[in-house]
DNA sequence: GGCATTTCTTGCCATTTGGCAAGCGGGTCC
DNA sequence: GGACCCGCTTGCCAAATGGCAAGAAATGCC
């Protein structure tokens, strides 16, 4: 399979050339999952840096009454992994599953230490990726705070639609920070308005 | 004035030992800061990686509606900074401003970079930093979905009292994700229960 | 095809949180 | 002293959201 996606997302920011991305994307390697397969479990070390080919996925977690909250959704194109525990090599709080079977390539945490060590283009280019989702969770934090979930909702659809399409309405609800009885109607009310 | 609290947080992390410590705290220079004065303004580029010696700040953005919304604290001990501005050389959204007065050691994006290429160790630090900042994000953001504001509010009151005790209650309020109306009511809540 | 499970919607009502305005007490400035 | 501003509280009511349960619709499984 190709891996013509992952070096065009790795020249995507210009911290790396073409030939660079090659030899980068060389040390990744090829990975399927299931449908409703996990990429991670809670408890487990995260030790996939995992950029996603194809597929959907989300990430969740339970909170303390047992219910799951989602976390986070991935589409083809982004870089699925725990930041935390993938880093801190500590025991993961989060799931992450494929919300419909998946494609994509994947690295290990030795190995991928072993790549920024040795290229400073790449150690900058893992950099962005970081900041990067640092700067989305704080943005969805001031989101949380500063808007209806109606709004949230609006946002959220005219962001990434394809999450709709993939995820139960009960999933999104509580990435909005709402419950499904709420989108529910949030949606039937933006229909009538 | 001594950066002995600079070198024992570069210590703190095991990922750096005592002169090396002090090599790279040669690098940070000394600032002070008057109450209310701002470390950073929106529109400005962040260009102060700060270690925090003494003193108490805070971070906020406005909303839409021009209401202003804490985004963080920051005490003694802690980096002050905003990653997004800071790593990607963007103008800011946030103001970072003192609500004490504050000393503390900063270096520019420039110098930091230069010593993260120049030094593994502390290149493997500033990553901790980062990724210690996204976790407690991401558990910031877990809370806000899951736990009512009156847990909230006492789980900032376990882990930072000290915020109470500079901050005003309106600014303490929007960091929690709720008017100041309301903070007044549960904190008599909390009392009477 | 038919049964079971999940997903989504809806009604009814409770709870949480907000908006607004008034009041109070403690500073500060002249 | 008096006029002001600020931070906090409180009363009244409205709006947003949740909890629960029932039913309809869609999906999966044998």
């Amino acid at each position: 399979m190709s891996n013509e996606k992952l070096t065009r997302f790795l020249q995507s920011t210009g911290l790396i050339n073409a030939g660079q991305a090659e030899e980068i994307a060389s040390d990744f390697i090829h990975k399927k999952f299931d449908k409703n397969s996990f990429l991670l479990q809670a408890g487990r070390i995260s030790d996939d840096y995992l950029f996603l080919d194809s597929g959907f996925m989300r990430a969740f977690a339970y909170d303390t009454d047992g219910h799951d909250v989602t976390t986070g959704f991935y589409g083809s194109g982004q870089v699925v992994f725990e930041v935390a525990s993938f880093f801190t090599r500590t025991p993961s709080q989060e799931y992450i599953q494929a919300l419909t079977s998946c494609q994509g390539w994947s690295i290990t945490h030795q190995r991928l230490n072993a790549l920024f060590h040795a290229r400073p283009e790449f150690r900058e280019f893992g950099r962005s990726v970081l900041v990067r989702g640092y700067a989305a969770l704080k943005s969805r934090m001031l989101a949380l705070i500063t808007e209806s979930a109606a709004a949230r909702y609006e946002s959220l659809l005219r962001a990434s639609p394809e999450i709709l399409q993939h995820a139960p309405l009960k999933t999104v609800a509580s990435y909005l920070g709402i419950t499904d009885t709420s989108l529910s109607r949030i949606r039937k009310g933006a229909a009538l308005r």
